[in-house]
DNA sequence: AATATTCAGTTAAACGTTTAAACTAACAGA
DNA sequence: TCTGTTAGTTTAAACGTTTAACTGAATATT
C-alpha cells in the first residue's frame, strides 16, 4: 500500500498537521523538523492523494476542456494541438485536463458534461465554436470559463484568439517586401469574423505602404473556404484583365486550390504570381512549391488559455482578459522577390 | 452551493445512509422510501461528488492514457482518434480519461506521470510504442495496464492491436478479385512487426488463390515507410522486367510515393497497375485517383481498450485478453477490374 | 517578578461519501 | 407469552487531507 500522511508523521515523529504544514511551506515549522519530515517524505515516496485533497479543499484540481465532436476529430488537428497545449501548461501548474466532446448541435436536452455535475472541475476551457445554449447553461454554475479560438457572441469572458489582423498584415507586407504591387485577396465567406479580420489586415498593409486598394482584386463571396472554392475564386480573379503579381488567400485550403488553378494556366508560382496562405497546415509542405504561409501557434494558444484560467482561479474578483496571440510568417517557396 | 447528500436526506426525511443505499440500488430499501429519496435527488439536482466518492472507495474513477509526445502530435491524427475512442467509451462507463504525453526517449530520470503518484487513476492505457523502462516502472504499481497498437516486448498484458494479417489479406484479395495476377508488395522496414504481419497476409492471399509468390515482386528493405521511400521502392520494382499489374503498399504514405512514380512513368492507375494502400489517411482523398486502402478503425480501438480496462478493473484475478480489431476495405479509384 | 508576545508544534473538526454493524418494529413460530 | 426471524432504517466509523484554534515553552517587555 502506498504511504499516507500518517506514515510520514509516524516516521518523522511529528503530527500529521506538521507534515501538512511542511508540504505547504508554512514558515512556522523549524528547519530541523522540516528536514526530518522532508526526509521521511522522500524515504516513503509519499505524495498527497488527489481525492483527499480535493475533498477538504473543495477544489478538484482539474480543468475541463470542451470542444465539439467534429472540431476535435476533423482531419486537420487544429484543436488537438490546442488541447495538447493546455495539457502541457496544466501539467506545469499541477492541474489535470478533463476533455469532453459535445455534439455540434448541442441542445437543451443533451446532458451537461459529467464533470460539472460531479463538481470535478474548477473551471472550463471551451475551444472553437460552442452552441450558445450550452454557454448559457454553463454560466449558471459559477465556474470560470475561458474561450479559445471563439469569441462568444454574448457575455463577457476571457478569450484567447488568433491575432488575425496582425497575421494578415504580416502576410501582405511580406508580399509587398517581395516587390509585389498588385496583390489580390481571396477570402471565402466574408461573414466569418476571422476572415473579416484578415481582410482588415490586408487593407491596412496596403494603406501603410501606399498601395491602392482595388476591389477588383478581391474575392470574398465564396460560400466556404475550401480547396474547390479557392480554385473557383482564382478562376474569377484571373479571368479579368487586371494584372496580378501576388495572392493572399485567407487560408491554406484556398491557397491549394488557387495554386492548382495557376499551374493549370501555366502561371509560374512564385515568379509570376507569389502566393501566401494562412494556417500552416501539414499539406503545405508537400505542395510544389511548398506554401509560404502564416502559422497559427496552436500549442501556444492552449497554453495561454490555461494561464488565463489559472489567473481566474487565483484571483478573487472576476477578471476578463482578452488575449491575441500573434501569428508568425513562415517563408517557403511560393513567394519570391519580383524580377524587374 | 450545490446540494450534498445531507440536503437530500433532510428533504426526504431519512438518513444519509438511506440516500446512499438508494443511489446504489440496494434492495433493502422499501419502494416508498426509495421513491421519496429519488424525488428529493431530482428536486435538488443532486449528484454525488467525485472526490468524496474517490476518497472513501479508494478508487479514482479515472483511467490514465499515456502516449509519447511525438506520436500524439504527429500530423496524421492516428493516436488522437484512439484517444477520442477511449473518451467516448469511458464516458459511457462513467470514467474520466486523464491524458499525459511523455518524451519519446523517456529515461529513468524523467518523472512518472503525476496521476500515478497521486493515486489518481485506477488503470492505465498506453498507446503506441512505449519505452520499456517506463513499462517496467509502471508494472511496479499494481495498476492494470492495457496497450493499444503496441505489443510490449516483455511481460504479459492485455492488448488491442490492428488485425494486420486480415487487413493485408483483404487488400490482396481485393486485387485478386480485380483480376490482377502479378501483385507486388512494397513493405518498408520488414523488421517492424506490423509490416511483417502485413507481409504474411499478402502471402496468405496469394496462396489461398493459387497464385505463385515471387520474391522479385517484393521490396521490403526500405529504411522507413515514407513517401520518398515509396517512390524509391516503386522505381526498383518497375526497373525490372517482371510484369506487374497491381501493387499493395504496406501503408498509404508509400502508396502516395508509388503513385507519383507511376504517373511520372506514364503508367496508368488503376488500369495498367492497380494500387492499394493501408491506413486510410486524409490525403488519400485528394489524390488523383483517390486511393483504395484498408481503413484502421482507430476510434474503435480506443473503445476496445477501455472495455478491456473495465474488465480488468471489475475482475478479481488478473486477466490478459488480446484483441485484434479487423481493418476494413475502402474501395476508391486506384483499383479496378483488369481489362482482358 | 509578573505579564505579554512569539515560536513551534498539536488537536480536532471538517470535507462528502460508503458501508459494516447496530438497532427497532413487526411478525412468525413454539 | 416468549423467542427468533426478517425487513427497513440508522449510527458511526472510515477514507486522507487541510486548517483554525489551541497549547506550552521560551523569550521579550514592563
Amino acid at each position: 500500500m502506498a504511504a499516507t500522511i500518517k506514515d510520514v508523521a509516524k516516521k518523522a515523529g511529528v503530527s500529521i498537521a506538521t507534515v501538512s504544514l511542511v508540504i505547504h511551506n508554512n514558515p512556522r515549522i523549524s528547519p530541523e523538523t522540516r528536514k526530518r519530515v522532508l526526509q521521511a517524505i522522500k524515504d516513503l515516496d509519499y505524495h498527497p492523494t488527489h481525492s483527499a485533497r480535493g475533498l477538504v479543499s473543495q477544489k478538484s484540481g482539474n480543468i475541463g476542456f470542451i470542444v465539439t465532436e467534429d472540431h476535435f476529430s476533423r482531419s486537420e488537428p487544429f484543436y488537438t494541438q490546442i488541447f495538447l497545449g493546455t495539457e502541457f501548461q496544466a501539467r506545469e501548474y499541477e492541474y489535470y485536463i478533463l476533455l469532453t466532446t459535445i455534439p455540434s448541435k448541442y441542445t437543451e436536452k443533451d446532458d451537461l458534461p459529467r464533470f460539472i455535475l460531479e463538481r470535478n472541475v474548477d473551471g472550463i476551457i471551451l475551444a472553437g465554436k460552442i452552441p450558445p445554449v450550452l454557454i448559457n447553461r454553463l454560466s449558471r454554475y459559477k465556474l470560470p470559463l475561458v474561450f479559445v479560438d471563439y469569441f462568444p457572441p454574448e457575455g463577457n469572458f476571457p478569450v484567447v484568439m488568433i491575432d488575425n489582423i496582425d497575421g494578415a498584415l504580416k502576410a501582405t507586407e511580406h508580399l509587398i517586401e517581395c516587390g509585389r504591387t498588385h496583390i489580390a485577396f481571396i477570402g471565402g465567406d466574408i461573414e466569418h469574423p476571422s476572415i473579416q479580420e484578415r481582410f482588415v489586415g490586408y487593407k491596412m498593409a496596403l494603406e501603410k505602404h501606399g498601395l491602392p486598394f482595388d476591389p477588383n482584386l478581391t474575392v470574398t463571396n465564396e460560400p466556404y473556404p475550401s480547396r474547390e472554392y479557392g480554385y473557383q475564386a482564382a478562376k474569377k480573379l484571373f479571368s479579368q484583365q487586371t494584372p496580378i503579381d501576388a495572392v493572399f488567400t485567407c487560408n491554406d485550403a484556398m491557397a491549394i486550390g488557387t495554386l492548382q488553378y495557376l499551374k493549370e494556366q501555366g502561371i509560374k508560382v512564385p515568379e509570376d504570381v507569389s502566393l501566401i496562405g494562412f494556417d500552416d497546415v501539414e499539406a503545405d509542405l508537400s505542395l510544389d512549391p511548398p506554401l509560404t504561409t502564416i502559422r497559427v501557434p496552436k500549442i501556444e494558444m492552449g497554453m495561454q488559455a490555461v494561464r488565463l484560467m489559472i489567473e481566474c482561479l487565483n484571483s478573487e474578483q472576476v477578471f476578463v482578459k482578452k488575449l491575441l496571440v500573434p501569428a508568425e510568417l513562415v517563408i517557403r517557396k511560393s513567394t519570391c522577390k519580383k524580377q524587374q
